[in-house]
DNA sequence: GCCAACGTTGGC
DNA sequence: GCCAACGTTGGC
């Protein structure tokens, strides 16, 4: 399985409004970066991420799960890209902000620390791992 | 609200 | 195909 991260500023949707949609989930539309888009291709049903809220909060929130594979955005007008499905899993007890993430020297080579304005991000195993034990989650 | 970093667009 | 100009994102 592989690790994801998501991010949303909360004005536009944020993880109560995703909570909202239950198994449902929702479609994550939007995406207009190439590798964002790269990152949601390889995506598959059962991977899990996690839930960003950037600008206001600026913290990992909670758990979502990509419940279908990628497909086209139609909001897009060029046609170029698409989406994939997510529904929230849980909530973080304890959401991991920015600020924590920077200083924790086991996630110095994560994405979101280092090339922050990349929407959708790849998070490694190890990552996936120390962030869910920095909020609050038993280990899997 | 500012601005650095990054992506995209379009003239040549 | 290069690269300057422009627009957007998102941390601060």
């Amino acid at each position: 399985m592989a690790y994801w991260l998501f991010k949303s500023e909360p004005d536009t949707w944020s993880w109560e409004q995703q909570v909202a949609r239950g198994d449902a989930g929702e479609h994550w539309n939007g995406v207009r970066n190439h590798v964002a888009k790269q990152n949601m291709m390889a995506m598959k049903v059962g991977d899990r991420g996690f839930f960003y809220h950037s600008n206001q909060g600026k913290a990992i929130v909670g758990i979502v799960e990509v419940i279908r594979p990628y497909y086209p955005d139609h909001t897009d007008p060029t046609g170029k890209f698409g989406m994939v499905d997510i529904k929230a899993i849980e909530p973080l007890p304890r959401p991991v902000t920015l600020e924590e993430a920077k200083h924790e020297p086991r996630l110095k080579d994560m994405v979101l620390v280092n090339n922050s304005r990349l929407s959708v991000q790849p998070v490694s195993a190890a990552e996936w791992r120390v962030m869910r034990e920095l909020g609050g989650l038993p280990a899997e």
